[in-house]
DNA sequence: GTTTGGCACTCTTTGCGCTAGAGTGCTAAC
DNA sequence: GTTAGCACTCTAGCGCAAAGAGTGCCAAAC
């Protein structure tokens, strides 16, 4: 258990560190008028929290510098509110003035404000569109036997893939299939599709395509979502203005390790709802153990939707970061709630507009 | 005019300067026995190449270092043909023994193989598709006055975005409207179809969209490109690999280059058929005045289409990437024509499999 | 006229020792 | 429990010398 002092001693250590980079001693602490004791004790106090493990000792007789538990505690415990500055606070406002429609265009230019804004490296992750329903499905056929399978969410989300269509099968049981498929599936959550087709639709659809390895091949093709949730970094390269990035093997690893999307997929699966911070060794990988990441979610209507995040070292200005993104994710919510209640009562059972 | 052993002596020493970064003596380079003379004869050999311009030294009394100068000139005259390894022969091959069907997979895995054959910076640009014909137009409602609009080429290529209907049209009416699009507009470049609309079409389309101003919009939002060739860079890490980029500032100013897709874009648009080689200060920006490109074009069925290329330091293995883009290149077009060939037939006016 | 060997000269790189500065730990006094 | 003083340690920066690489030039050889 710290005491009041020691907590105090270790807040200002952090906050300075994360100033300017350079270890802190301990006239420097002393420095900070509130305090009312002199070096001597300070040192004393550092001392006991360098044992504890929060602070450590480049070499020895320099200053100290704050450990990844230091961190922790401090972002734990010692971390009080902070407050986004004038032009922070136009900055967010500005990028939700203008509505964009487009969902990708939207996620980009969010990465590069978030980026832009707090000097770090930014993530956006578009809304789990697992949750949006069936709008339509509809196959172009673009050669022979080759057609382009377009699924619309009633969000306006398009996913178009090529697919192959079966040997032997007329153009018209196709379309009739097609036919079949929108009269049943409109208002289904997408996570839902294979599991209707497959309880409720096999026998009718075999109508139309009898041959059932193709038939399956097909459903496949058209409703096998691969996980892709699509995410996007921004500002990658601000990491390289930060002192613990000047080593360019590092960078190299740093950068690489931010392509691996795979592995970055899992990572954001786990992270829990609202505010989160992850602190250096708490990542799997070696390459970004001297980083850490602040997360955010935001919601369409109370339901958890997606997520925004701030990757920086572990030296990371944790205060103004939570700040800029409990403000971007509140916006973000309201942005996509508005425009989804918007939409949401269109593609009932049976209600087609144009009588397709 | 060079003699013809300057000429082998810059060989040399530009060669030799490729692989090991370092400043070339007239001694390492009397080594090659090829040459027959002495260090003292190559040392008054380099300083009239250094006369002409075609080498400099870093600092007076070290070895020589290829100019820019001398670097053009190497890859005017003196580069020979490059021979590919059969390590090489086997990745290029690999790559091209599995068919995919979406063009933006192909960029992305040929920039990923490209990049790691060469282990510089790869760029690949898919094909203009202004030169697509458009397979079908359609219009898929997701709330009251919003639409998805769908572009389907003849080559599989789907585009979509998001449109705002017109106060007051009635569905039936956009629903004519659509269907006229397509009869007329089928198998139609898509960089002729604003031309085509204007020229032939705009007093049948006032029939179901009588307001101007909103028809203009709505056709403006349909069939306006941004003009955002698709482009993507793979291994822009790589370059980190090189010593001329070991100053994080310098890497920098490279990757928020790398970043600036819309200056690129003209870059691209510039770069002539066939294999082309820029070097540094032949580019515009500062941040890239010691990098070097060599971009190789591929057709389909001779038509110009699309571009692959590499980006490396000044200092990069020209012999080696040149063979490697040409080898890429004329796969790649064998690829795509093979596959165009294939649905080229198929969308003649009034050629509409489904009867719609 | 061209080529070569020799030699003096220049510049960079590396290692070493020195000093200044910052900060600590410890001890004794308050 | 707190403070002042002091000895100690470690780093960063500087200058210097020695080693190494490579040149330029000159006179002799081909």
């Amino acid at each position: 258990m710290l005491t009041e002092r020691q907590k105090y001693i270790l807040t200002v250590v952090i906050d300075d560190f994360i100033r300017c980079a350079e270890p802190i001693g301990s006239r420097s602490v002393s420095k900070h008028t509130e305090i009312g004791c002199s070096p001597a004790t300070i040192r004393n106090d550092m001392s006991d929290l360098e044992a504890l493990g929060y602070l450590e000792q480049p070499h020895p007789s320099s200053g100290r510098v704050p450990s990844q538990k230091g961190y922790r505690y401090y972002v734990d415990y010692l971390l009080g509110p902070g407050m986004l500055t004038d032009h922070e606070k136009g900055k967010v406002k500005s990028f939700f003035a203008h509505r964009i429609d487009e969902m990708q265009q939207v996620i980009q230019h969010a990465t590069q404000v978030l980026s832009q804004l707090t000097q770090y490296t930014a993530v956006v992750l578009g809304p789990d569109i697992r949750h949006h329903t069936l709008a339509t499905v509809q196959l172009i056929p673009i050669a022979d036997e080759t057609a382009v399978a377009l699924l619309v969410t009633n969000t306006g989300h398009v996913e178009n893939r090529t697919v192959r269509l079966p040997d032997g099968v007329s153009l018209q049981h196709v379309e009739q299939f097609v036919r079949l498929m929108n009269d049943k599936l409109r208002g289904v959550p997408l996570s839902r599709l294979r599991h209707k087709i497959e309880k409720e639709l096999m026998a009718e659809l075999t109508l139309h395509i009898s041959d059932y390895e193709e038939l399956n091949g097909l459903i496949d093709a058209l409703f096998t979502r691969d996980g892709t949730e699509r995410f996007v970094w921004g500002g990658t390269t601000n990491m390289l203005r930060h002192s613990e990035f000047q080593n360019v093997e590092k960078v190299r690893d740093l950068l690489d390790t931010l392509d691996q999307a795979q592995s970055w997929r899992k990572v954001f699966a786990n992270v829990p709802q609202g505010i989160h911070v992850k602190i250096g060794e708490e990542f799997s990988w070696q390459a970004i153990h001297d980083c850490s990441m602040i997360t955010a979610s935001y919601t369409i209507d109370d339901d958890a939707m997606g997520m925004i995040g701030v990757l920086g070292p572990v030296r990371m200005d944790y205060r103004r970061v939570i700040a800029v993104l409990e403000q971007f994710a509140t916006e973000l919510s309201h942005q996509f709630s508005r425009g989804h209640r918007q939409t949401g009562e269109l593609h009932k059972e049976g209600h087609d507009p144009w009588n397709r």
